[in-house]
DNA sequence: TGACTTATGGCACACTGTGACAGAAAGGTT
DNA sequence: AACCTTTCTGTCACAGTGTGCCATAAGTCA
């Protein structure tokens, strides 16, 4: 890796880690691009050609958890139940969240907390999370044969996984800590799977 | 009701339609606040006194369908199971949209029609969806007698159930007709009950 | 070194959204 | 009718976001 992309992911990051905390500092909302870029010693015009906006701070995480997931699916067998697999999916996002860097998880852990702050960025990440769901859904669409466009289940099934996902990251306030995250996702994946009839997804 | 009032409901009407048409002939994005407002003839900033910006114009209905599951919810028998009460606001909705007016009718088949081409919008509408699942969260909350800051279950049967209103409405695509969505809205709702192990909302 | 590719900064611009203020319209009173 | 009060409206000014364009600076490679 040359010297130029170490630079730009030096300054990428530089970026997110300033952003982070100036809006934990000051709150998200009052916080301007402008601020930001002033931070880590960068113009406004830059900051635009790192990241799409505000915005795409906070998404991050989404944008990772959705590569993720489609990852995880594609090596999933072919004949395991839709929902099952979702789910593996989700336990993928899990994991690498636990094998991240220290930098990493503090970067996760200050977001969650911007999250439980401000509704207005869990508005964001469900916008986020609405984009994946289509993703997503293509996938399953294809796995179980079907038309994307007209089988109600395929969308169904793949909405609960990302409820199931949701619930376990937002819901409950806890105390910051990474293995509090890892409980709270775990008991929000097991309680799914509780509730769901068996060969509800087929 | 007085003049004034009825002239600023008027009004409030007139920017809306304008403001459908304008979207779906040019697309959201590239239709302006100030050609909405050229096009009822109103100043750019008494359009801002009607309305909070362009979002809020796609999420009247959603506005709407809050207040009325908030209703139908205040009106279910305190023991009803939380999952089936919640059902029931969903056909509330429903309900209430077949009994709507053909004006207001229409205009929820051109918001539809809107949410189908501009996938932007179905984020917007999910981050809308997030607050109301916040609200509704607080009132199964109460009915369990829980705190919602602390059950999981709890956010999980409201974020099932609103999946269920969204897949209901947004999934497949129809063909634009009211008895459509109705057909499809009231398949998702026996899917989701249907797929849900009895007694896993207790 | 010199020629190249790419990143950066500055500028202009369009759009959204808000506060402040003055004038117009509607409502009520005598 | 004339009057005052309340509310709505338009104009102006302003801060912030986001993008295209172009010259310049920094990195890459021969």
């Amino acid at each position: 890796m040359g010297l130029r992309e170490r630079k730009k992911e030096k300054t990428r990051l530089a970026i997110l880690d300033a952003a982070l905390d100036l809006f934990l500092e000051q709150g998200y909302e009052s916080t301007t691009i402008e601020q930001i870029a002033g931070a880590v010693e960068i113009s406004p015009r830059t900051f635009f050609r790192y990241f799409t906006g505000k915005d795409h701070l906070v998404l991050l995480f989404h944008d990772h958890a959705e590569d993720l997931m489609l990852e995880a699916l594609a090596a999933r067998p072919p004949d395991e139940p839709p929902f099952t697999c979702l789910m593996q999916a989700n336990r993928a996002v899990l994991a690498d969240l636990e094998s991240a860097t220290p930098e990493d998880a503090e970067r996760f852990l200050k977001l969650r907390r911007l999250l439980d702050e401000h509704p207005r960025l869990v508005g964001l990440s469900a916008a986020r999370g609405a984009q994946t769901e289509r993703h997503l859904a293509e996938v399953i669409a294809a796995r179980r044969g079907v038309d994307p466009d007209q089988d109600q289940l395929t969308h169904l099934i793949v909405a609960f996984a990302m409820s199931t996902m949701r619930v376990g990251f937002e819901c409950p306030r806890n105390d910051g800590t990474m293995t509090e995250v890892r409980q709270r996702m775990a008991e929000s994946i097991a309680l799914a799977e509780r509730s769901l009839r068996p060969g509800w997804d087929l």
